[in-house]
DNA sequence: ATAAGATATTTGCGTTGACAAATATATTTT
DNA sequence: AAAATATATTTGTCAACGCAAATATCTTAT
């Protein structure tokens, strides 16, 4: 009896499950290639410097909704990210609840590498698309974001 | 200084941040559809059922392998769905060491409204997308998948 | 037959993230 | 101007997950 099951059974039977699956992958991927270079960076926190880095300062809510984070998960990362001095906590001028969350030189520094770093990673993983593919499982995927965000 | 920032810049700028984000969308647009049904259920047990459901009794090993859990994770989950009487652990026959998981007979009643459910949220979501394209989608993803899990 | 190694399941531990409450400050209403 | 309301950040709490260790059992090599 060593019929192995069948490998369509292991397949993802549904959107949801392939995504889970793709994004995991992905995710573990990124992070093994930083690990590998010494880089000891999570992906939630590669998302915030990148965004950082991309957008310029901004405060911690407005970063925590465009990487789509919690506000009180953001605050535990930031305190993460500002000991090991990748970025900095500047009081809001105007506003004194509100903080500037700022990348500090060697979070550039940081930033670029790991960048280039991740990016490799998830061209690599598209390599089985040709041009045409990549843009469109992009869009699909916009799409399905869009109709999933606006109900209706 | 009321403009807007761009929506452009809250756009994800790479396929992992965007899948993430779909998926997230996805699962809690599940979720929120099942507890409007009473179905109290996550959608990591709905997997699960769904799982169990598809494939047939199996270990736990080999369940958490296929919906990609980790062991100690799926064993909670099992404690969790078991206590709920929708599936039972029985020992496994030639090896003691191992279970067999298997649905019980409310449990395939669950997982059958669950599952009309879920699939209905996740057409849905690919409502804006026709037939070739979701087949298109569902291909670039699983070639994604698949170059990620064999790197090469 | 015994020892070594592999596999199934469980449990302990640390981390992460969501949700809600607390605090401080801004903004709007009355 | 005081009160009500809204927003930014932080902290507490809890559930879920991954990893590693523990235990039991099976399998393979000697």
């Amino acid at each position: 009896m060593n019929s192995k099951t069948a490998p369509a059974l292991c397949q993802p039977d549904n959107l949801g499950m392939l995504l889970a699956m793709v994004r995991t992958e992905i995710v573990k991927a990124v992070e093994a290639e930083l690990s590998q270079r010494g880089l000891d960076l999570r992906f939630t926190q590669f998302l915030i410097l990148r965004r950082l880095d991309v957008l310029g300062p901004m405060g911690a809510s407005e970063l925590a909704r465009v990487v789509e984070l919690d506000g009180g998960a953001m605050t535990r990362q930031l305190d993460q990210l500002e000991a090991r001095g990748v970025l900095r906590r500047v009081p809001h001028e105007q506003d004194r609840r509100a903080l500037r969350i700022e990348l500090t030189a060697p979070g550039k520094v940081l930033c670029k590498s790991v960048h280039e770093c991740a990016a490799r990673v998830i061209e690599e993983s598209q390599k089985q698309l040709n041009p045409t593919e990549r843009v469109q499982l992009q869009d699909y995927l916009e799409r399905v974001l869009h109709t999933l965000r606006n109900k209706d």
